[in-house]
DNA sequence: CTTATCATGTAACAGGTTACATGATTCT
DNA sequence: AGAATCATGTAACCTGTTACATGATAAG
């Protein structure tokens, strides 16, 4: 799964702007993927070149000219590959895990501290998700809802075993 | 976070040589972390360069000399560094939730069989990493437990969902 | 007999990030 | 007055992947 795919994706359900896309990034996938617009802006510019996707321009003032992009007939094949092609395993990378696991080389107050960062976030995110899931419930297909659960539910265990965990270090600071 | 802070930190608790580095990665750090040999080789050579770490050779028959690494006192400093720096955000890129995403364009059937293959997976991840907590239990700090239990819960919480959202794509089938 | 393990490394490439450049409008 | 939102894009860079190249030994 690569952000070209994800874009044909996007726009096969509607047609939208790079900055659009860009913010779907930030909200819907925020879970499960991320990209930024130096990497947005130049896949939709091969995509367009390769006649995947078709660009329309609506002229504005004040701001940028707007670039709406949709995908063609090619682009729709291509992204009907991706999803008949085999899943990847999931790619996680935790700072927040490894620093964990290098727990020893921290004092025990430094742990704890991590710890109530990384429940913070936790908390933040869930709230994010769960605010999502109550303002787009009714558009969402089922799919979507397990996949946005499975964000929230993600959120939750790891906030749950870190505080678990952070009662274990307490008890053993006295 | 990046391969050459978890490499220093691998170095700091044990010497060890790239290929040691690399099963590490795949047994202990497989819930959070990946790198493939094409970088632990040339990030080693680059430490080495930088004098953060350095190379003992073990001549060998049969099998190319083993390169044994330890880390110098430049190197736990740049450690130290990636300890103090600011914690960055968890990256997951997960093909099955962008799959569920777009799972409108699917067949019921092939959202479920998609479903049944993730829940699959984390049954097998659950149990790898149950039998490292059995395994190196002892061995490990309680930091380190509460990452690998963060590992575990994660898949457990997701396993969770997948079946449920499954239960109910199965009833709407009839 | 075939698979896994041990053991190193490079080259070509892909993919993505960060920082830069620009600037009006709207909300607080 | 200042922050956020809208809106585009490029250039330099970094990091990492995949595939290749090599080959013995041990285990099943």
């Amino acid at each position: 799964m690569q952000a070209k795919d994800v874009i044909l994706g996007l726009l096969k359900k509607k047609k939208m702007s790079g900055y659009d896309i860009k913010k779907r990034f930030e909200e819907e996938f925020s879970y499960f993927f991320d990209s930024s617009y130096g990497s947005v802006y130049p896949t939709l510019k091969k995509l367009e070149e390769n006649d995947l996707i078709k660009k329309e321009t609506i002229i504005q003032e004040g701001k940028p000219n707007k670039h709406i992009f949709s995908i063609t007939e090619k682009g729709e094949k291509l992204f009907e590959m991706y999803l008949h092609s085999e899943v990847k395993r999931d790619n996680i990378r935790s700072d927040t895990c490894m620093r964990l696991y290098f727990g020893e080389f921290m004092d025990v107050r430094k742990q704890i501290s991590l710890i109530d960062n990384a429940i913070l976030q936790n908390k933040k995110t869930i709230n994010k998700l769960k605010q999502m899931y109550v303002q787009h419930n009714e558009q969402m297909s089922n799919t979507q809802k397990i996949s946005l659960q499975i964000g929230i539910e993600h959120q939750r265990s790891q906030a749950k075993v870190l505080l678990e965990g952070k009662q274990k270090l307490v008890n053993e600071l006295d």
